[in-house]
RNA sequence: GGAGAAGUACUCAAGUGGCUGAAGAGGCGCCCCUGCUAAGGGUGUAGGUCGCGAAAGCGGCGCGAGGGUUCAAAUCCCUCCUUCUCCGCCA
């Protein structure tokens, strides 16, 4: 969430910055009107306490002096009355102010393109050739239904729409995939590799920014405050809640592989066929705590990290710089890799890579010290995927077609499928 | 899931209603002695957060979390969370 003091002393550009995101800009003032009331309590309040507390010593000195005490016991529990009452009022302001604070998202970093939807995103970088064909190219779902190495029919029936069984080649693809990916990150990248809960509780949620606004999109378990996580950057980023960091081990970097589960409840009718959205789908995730100072730089190797696995993988990407329309709720920047995908005839996102700044490190309450005995401050968290799983999949069995309907196996794989070198 | 025990500052730990922001120890800072290391003596320090204030500073909250009782709670009551031990179950 956004530091209320800064808001406070920068009214007018949150509301700026906000109103390039198309929120509104009228909860940025009602902020401050809660803010201004909230102040004015607790100076009530605090009066009453102080009061209250130095009549009490008073008591406790006569007490122990075996005095009488009455007059100043009765004064103390008129005290506690009024106090009682700020104390009621400040917490429903409170309440309301925090509530509207989590569902503003993040101010926009000033080198973010100002734009209303996707259409005004940045393309800032094309990497290899838009894949031709000698044959007419099939769509992954075609083809893979062919092979009978993704199912999607007996999945309806198992489960519903937008799930699928990965068999044969398909499911170990999909695990030669996510061991690579992961050997790369851990091994050559840096990175801590992590195995998080896949289950997390709402507090998580709210700490890194999926709630409470985008209830609908999560999947919530019955028994008790838990969600199925929609990314592994949710149990990542909460990993270190509440936590204050020595400044000697940033940046931190973490590396998870994760099943991520999304009810995507506004995409009705959008991508139903193949794998390319669905309720279920495993990811290998980035996550970086940085310095403030460092976390720019950071974006740009994170971003780095995710593009190479394309370039390993040789498959045709673009990125591109996130307009302040299209950039998710808690990032301030945002590249988005893109994969060519010959079934649509364009590039189609497979990787978002998000410096989000403070935004989550103050909901979860993240920090760190420069020197043991410094201020502690607020760290920056930025995640990238690196990539999602069941896109590369796609894009490996679009783009590594043959004309005889098997699939080529891409070179750094091939160690990872036993060998194999066509599925 | 059942029974029991426990959660106090960076760590360990004392503390059953008022003089406890909280004894003591370790650690850490500085000084002395010694001097390849280690040990010893002295002394100092105690987190975070919110509010008021130009600042110095003052004040509120804080003893796992949240409620409650009381003039007053680390201390009493309730709910929850976590850890440990035993039993049960189990991949």
């Amino acid at each position: 969430m956004l530091d209320m003091k800064y808001i406070r002393q920068h009214v007018e550009e949150v509301k700026t910055n906000i109103k390039s995101q198309s929120g509104n800009p009228e909860e940025v003032d009602r902020t401050i009107t809660l803010d201004e009331k909230r102040r004015e309590l607790i100076v009530k309040t605090e009066e009453q306490k102080q009061r209250r507390n130095e009549t009490s010593k008073q008591v406790a000195e006569r007490k122990r002096a075996k005095e009488n005490a009455d007059d100043l016991i009765a004064t103390t529990k008129e005290i506690g009355q009024a106090m009682k009452q700020f104390d009621e009022e400040l917490r429903g302001v409170e309440e309301e102010l925090n509530h509207l604070l989590l569902t503003i998202p993040n101010l926009v970093h000033k080198t973010v393109p100002i734009g209303e939807s996707e259409e005004q995103n940045v393309e800032v970088k094309t990497w290899g050739e838009p894949k031709t064909f000698e044959f007419e190219p099939k769509a992954h779902w075609d083809l893979a239904t062919e092979l009978d190495i993704i199912d999607f029919e007996r999945a309806a029936r198992t489960t519903g729409s937008r799930f699928a069984y990965y068999k044969r080649g398909g499911a170990r693809l999909e695990r030669a995939l996510m061991q690579w990916m992961m050997d790369l990150h851990a091994d050559e990248h840096g990175y801590i590799e992590t195995l998080p809960p896949q289950i997390v509780h709402r507090d998580s949620m709210i700490g890194s920014g999926q709630l409470p606004k985008f209830e609908e999109d999560a999947f919530a378990l019955e028994d008790g405050p838990y969600y199925l996580i929609p990314t592994a950057e949710v149990p990542v980023v909460n990993l270190h809640r509440n936590e204050i960091l020595h400044g000697d081990d940033l940046d931190l970097k973490y590396v998870a592989y994760s099943q991520c589960f999304r009810a995507e409840a506004g995409s009705a009718g959008r991508d139903t066929r193949g794998i390319i959205r669905q309720h279920q789908f495993s990811k290998v995730e980035l996550i970086m705590y940085t310095k403030p100072e460092d976390s720019y730089e950071a974006l740009t190797k994170l971003t780095g990290h995710a593009e190479r696995v394309l370039q390993e993988l040789e498959l045709p990407y673009r990125v591109l710089d996130l307009c302040s329309g299209d950039i998710g709720f808690t990032a301030a920047k945002t590249y988005d890799l893109e994969v060519w995908l010959p079934s649509y005839g364009s590039y189609k996102e497979i990787s978002s890579c998000s410096n989000c700044e403070d935004y989550q490190a103050r909901r979860a309450n993240i920090k760190f010290k420069r020197e043991p005995k410094a201020q502690a401050e607020y760290v920056h968290t930025l995640n990238g995927s690196g990539l999602a799983v069941g896109r590369t999949i796609a894009a490996i069995i679009e783009n590594y077609q043959q004309e005889d309907g098997t699939i080529r196996v891409p070179n750094v794989l091939i160690p990872y499928m036993g060998g194999k070198e066509t599925i």
